[in-house]
DNA sequence: ATGTGACTTTTAGTCCGTA
DNA sequence: TTACGGACTAAAAGTCACA
């Protein structure tokens, strides 16, 4: 499992766990929609920064949003 | 603490206990030598997959790469 | 409500120096 | 051995129309 992967499915299991759709988690952390997706499939490579905000928008921390 | 100091103060130390210079962590990660030393000043973004491959070559996870 | 491709702008990331 | 600057190239950031 590659790290876009592993992100990928954390932010949408803890993103549906909240009961959010990918259109108010991308409000949340102030992220495009379409960007955000992107993220959530593991098409994207994101930058710390952007990854630190959808764990904020998230209520878990960064390296949280990243365990395996 | 920002995650770039963060992950810069994290990465210092587990450099310094393997006893690796930045140049032999540069080549170990296939990082250019002069970003690492711009990440491991806190001054850098980088991408997940940069990051990975620091763990990586550190030899911890990416998640405790990351611990505050 | 989500997936996708094409796109422009910004920044990550490299390579060359100097000190 | 590390820090830093400038110039450059590759890729991330961010947006849009459409399915």
């Amino acid at each position: 499992m590659d790290w876009q992967s592993t992100l990928a499915r954390n932010i949408r299991q803890l993103r549906q766990d909240k009961g959010l759709t990918q259109e108010q988690l991308a409000v949340d952390s102030s992220i495009d929609l379409t960007y955000l997706g992107g993220i959530e499939r593991g098409r994207r490579n994101p930058s710390l920064l952007v990854m630190a905000r959808i764990a904020d928008a998230l209520g878990v921390s960064l390296p949280k949003l990243l365990e395996k």
